[in-house]
DNA sequence: TGTACGACTCAAAGCGCTTTGAATAAATTT
DNA sequence: AAATTTATTCAAAGCGCTTTGAGTCGTACA
């Protein structure tokens, strides 16, 4: 049989790949021992694979993953299903997340495939890549409580990395911060300085680092023999307009006292309660206290703000190359608890927390 | 020889694939001509495609797509490179082309590789990712002046689609906007309303949109016999931290007599203007004029802005159908000149813009 | 001197698919 | 009725890689 047209390699200008068949003609020897060589096997000799790598390295060799997948059913690539709803769009931590990723797993020599969520079946993507594709794992971010794409995933034996933790007694691996600590550390700073009526402006009620974070919130609050004042826990996603919306009402509306300190689930959230405060007449920190956590977003600095905000602080960057590493691992058939991480958030203080307001003070109007 | 043991099916639980040989055996026809009947070959039977159909349905059949790509050179799979800079990743509307396309690609079966630039050498990850994954194809979005990555895939003939244009003789499929026109025209509405003075609040200079929207700028205002003033057209990020530094700067500052209407290139910049004019003391548009390109991002709607804002509205969102399907056609052989796009801005009046302020008043401090 | 063993190397099979070239059966023509 | 076309189908090769099982050479042992 002649050597078929079909094949892109030059018909269309491709660059033309060098196979293993290409480094053993040039150096006289088998594939099988340019394959073993340059995959570290031990019975080649030392300078057959000095040799070896030394002309792959001239020859500009990569290895085919489509050659490669097939005879190990292996395909050196991971996948990763993001959503297409508006608010997932536009909420930076889905960028900063899927880039840092990108970046961590290229360093281990991996591809990340990328896929949408447009229905109403939340496990559909994964089959429909699942099926198709052979990827070798996944990565999943921002799971719900008790997430059903993880316990398909799990069922299935499929390898999965979460950024994020669906419920306590996770069998997977996972990144994740301490969120119960995220909050209970706020309001702990706060409660410290004297404050009592304390606001959270939490992330969507669903996803369960915001549930772990009211838990925490409430534990906090609890243990300071606090109340939880009606309509200070609010679930709303990370906008400087809900935030704004929010404290607005909080502040100026008829629900009551108000609080005296905002602690937000984003720096957006933050920004608008700030711009309330100030449109409202109110100083920060001495009338309202405000803190935040913040996600180490670029471009969004916690720093700049003014006053410059008191947070607690935990880049999601720092997630990206231990769940890379993680994730290649457990395909490389790691053990998938030790490969979990509970991180700590850092609490930064700055500026625009301060001392509660005396008693029976009311700056605003 | 005997079965391996090294393959994945089955061994971790992954999904068992059902084969081209599956589906023969269970019909007692040759792989040959299931293959056939499942790719529309016209010397199969239609009986006998028929029930190849119905069989691979039944049977949840997907090709391998690795043994696709081996055998044919064609992978069913599209690259995306994106940067790891602090700008690009706060960007949404990298986010917003990403899943875009994302959706609209696999809408034709076709699946994108994301990958990402940490170099100096914008070809480089392209290198890299041809000769490694033996993709079909790129996307490119937001090329620079004579991108130097557009003319390494050209030159090489390997498919790629542009979101944006580099250069006015483009002979590669892309979809963009007029933005000479975006430009131009919004000079056009602001002279009409007696502006002389006119800011242009553009994106950085090294994008192709931003030159063609200045040089749209710069032709329009000599057209309207009006200089452009010093430090009146600036390059910035899409930022409102940058919108309210510059219109700062231009209102207050010391730079000659400040203009009375901002054209910022997006909605982030006007938010930062609207902010400048309010601490200022102005009124937005009694006193000045802002009026924006609006990309049509999630969670940012002009028309939410106090007041309602002037916009050329073009939806990046529009670009991802037309995109996916251009390359997925230039993969199959079409024509690349056949697979152009200039689209046209819709120009939207709403509160922001008004009448110049007559001459010699002075609101500003 | 012969045998056994280690150290290397290799040919060949197979992953699932597409495609070539040939074979068979049926329909048409001479 | 034989020869030719047409309509289907098939076996086999090959894509580049990994892995198996079988050599081939020396060197060390008996």
């Amino acid at each position: 049989m002649k050597r078929p047209l079909r094949l892109l390699r030059g018909c269309l200008g491709m660059v033309v790949m060098t196979t293993l068949k290409d480094i053993g003609r040039a150096l006289g020897l088998s594939v099988t021992t340019v394959s073993r060589a340059l995959n570290d096997f031990p019975e080649v000799s030392p300078q057959t694979r000095l040799r070896v790598r030394a002309a792959a390295e001239r020859l500009g060799y990569q290895a085919n993953r489509s050659a490669q997948r097939l005879a190990t059913g292996r395909s050196g690539m991971v996948g990763m299903i993001v959503k297409t709803s508006a608010d997932y769009r536009a909420d930076q931590t889905f960028m900063e997340i899927l880039v840092g990723m990108s970046a961590a797993l290229a360093a281990r020599d991996t591809d990340l495939v990328l896929a949408v969520d447009q229905g109403r079946d939340p496990v559909e993507p994964y089959r429909r890549m699942l099926g198709r594709d052979l990827l070798d794992g996944f990565i999943l971010n921002a799971p719900v409580t008790d997430d059903p794409r993880i316990s398909y995933l799990n069922e299935r034996g499929i390898p999965l990395v979460v950024h994020g933790r669906d419920r306590m007694d996770a069998d997977y691996p996972f990144f994740t911060i301490d969120n119960h600590a995220v909050a209970a550390e706020s309001v702990q700073l706060l409660t410290a300085l004297g404050h009592r009526r304390i606001a959270y402006l939490n992330g969507p009620a669903q996803y369960s680092y915001a549930a772990r974070r009211a838990q925490g919130y409430r534990a906090a609050m609890a243990e300071a023999g606090l109340p939880v004042l009606e309509g200070a826990l609010t679930h709303d996603p990370p906008t400087a307009a809900a935030g704004y919306r929010q404290a607005l009402s909080l502040l100026a509306g008829q629900r009551g006292a108000p609080p005296t300190a905002f602690i937000c689930g984003s720096l957006l959230l933050a920004e608008g309660v700030m711009h309330a405060t100030v449109d409202l007449g109110l100083s920060v920190p001495r009338d309202v206290s405000v803190m935040a956590h913040d996600d180490g977003l670029p471009m969004l600095r916690a720093s700049s703000f003014t006053p410059a905000l008191t947070v607690t602080h935990a880049p999601l960057h720092d997630a990206c190359v231990p769940l890379a590493n993680a994730l290649v691992d457990l395909i490389g058939g790691a053990d998938p608890k030790s490969l979990q991480v509970l991180n700590r958030a850092e609490l930064i203080v700055r500026d625009s927390t301060g001392p509660a307001p005396e008693t029976g003070r009311t700056p605003w109007p």
